[in-house]
DNA sequence: TGTACATCAGTGAACGCGCGTTCACTGATGTAC
DNA sequence: TGTACATCAGTGAACGCGCGTTCACTGATGTAC
């Protein structure tokens, strides 16, 4: 059965989710280690003392949004990779994917690239631990294709690692290119795409 | 014939390395966008004023920083693609001469990685230009290069910028296990090794 | 070499402001009977 | 269904603090003669 929630929890989760919203919008021009909470409180309207009700930092708040942006990304992954044919229509459909994402969801997009290597260790730690999983997903796909046979464990997982590296390349170039004129959107899917096709070769030729 | 600086100017230069040096120090726990002048000024032992002597902001100071980072990084790339013979030589070679730049300047790479995609616009946008030189002077080197016979300047390019981002994951992985055991930094180096072996693959056969 | 004046890096007091956190509170919602 | 009590999300006042910026200043260094 669907557990109702209570009128007092349903309210409880609705300011939490207006808190990470606001939050979003707000490190769009800044980073997390300068994000104050009065801020957030502010945007959405309620008392500075609201905030404790939900977070216990910025910080605390800056997890959740890891969560928030890269939880809900690992059934894409599989759906991707897997059910194209050819390699070039996994580029392809990865690179329309990355840019799809990009255009959807530019400002988690922002900050996981903002904050992996931001001044907040908890949250750096977070956007590491699910990375990790996407490359650890990635490899389980890799591992699958008849074009893996005969490569270790280790090489798959260091293949795996370059893609997940080069779709937060892909990602912060579509990024930069958001507010850009369609040829020079048109100009950076070349790019990537050719980046990825080279990768590409270079694993069909890694055991010759 | 060599201009002395006068005593005056002497200490104003010395003043204000301190502090890019002392604001370098303290931007490895924190964002630029979060780094208060106050606290810089109080790091080097002179009044919060003294600042504006130097820098109009935080974010001007930034960008000074970037200019010190990858400023004088332009040299070793000449010398470090070209002179190899095999391509595993110079591979090896790139490996090594990252490692131990983040060895001898680790906070340099912290605050680059860090910025790249940071809060502060001047910052990322100078970063952004250094990236985009370093990327040209790749490709020339490339260029000269008997293996790009038949490669267009459009791909030379393509293969420059991933080599440069290859680069920069390359450092921040290093970075990352700077503090961790022997072991831990050769599964390192083997993994980012195997990742330009990778990439050096697909190259040699991109015009297959 | 000596003198008179200009320059300017660094000072220190003062300002108004927004910050994070504490605390006792309120009143709607939930629960037990 | 109704009543009495418990829970707890959100409030609002208050706090001490460090911030960025202004301003008139000082005194060592530089310059012109």
């Amino acid at each position: 059965m669907s557990h109702t929630l209570g009128i007092r929890q349903a309210q409880k989760q609705k300011t939490r989710q207006a808190l990470l919203d606001a939050a979003l919008v707000l490190l769009e021009e800044q980073s997390l280690s300068s994000l104050g909470l009065r801020e957030v409180t502010r945007a959405v309207g309620v008392a500075p003392t609201a905030f404790y009700r939900h977070f216990r930092s910025t910080a605390d708040l800056g997890v959740a949004l890891v969560e928030e942006a890269l939880g809900s990304l690992h059934p894409m992954i599989q759906n991707t990779v897997a059910g194209a044919h050819t390699s070039e229509e996994r580029i392809t459909r990865a690179v329309e994917l990355i840019a799809r994402h990009v255009h959807t969801q530019p400002a988690h997009v922002r900050f996981i690239a903002r904050e992996r290597h931001g001044g907040v260790q908890p949250v750096r730690e977070a956007i590491r631990s699910q990375l990790g999983r996407f490359a650890e997903e990635v490899r389980a796909e890799l591992a699958k294709d008849p074009q893996s046979a005969g490569w270790s464990e280790e090489d798959l997982l260091m293949l795996a690692h370059l893609f997940v590296d080069q779709m937060l390349v892909t990602a912060s170039l579509f990024l930069e290119s958001l507010e850009a004129p369609e040829e020079e959107r048109e100009r950076v899917t070349q790019l990537v795409t050719r980046q990825m096709r080279l990768i590409s070769i270079g694993r069909r030729h890694w055991l010759d």
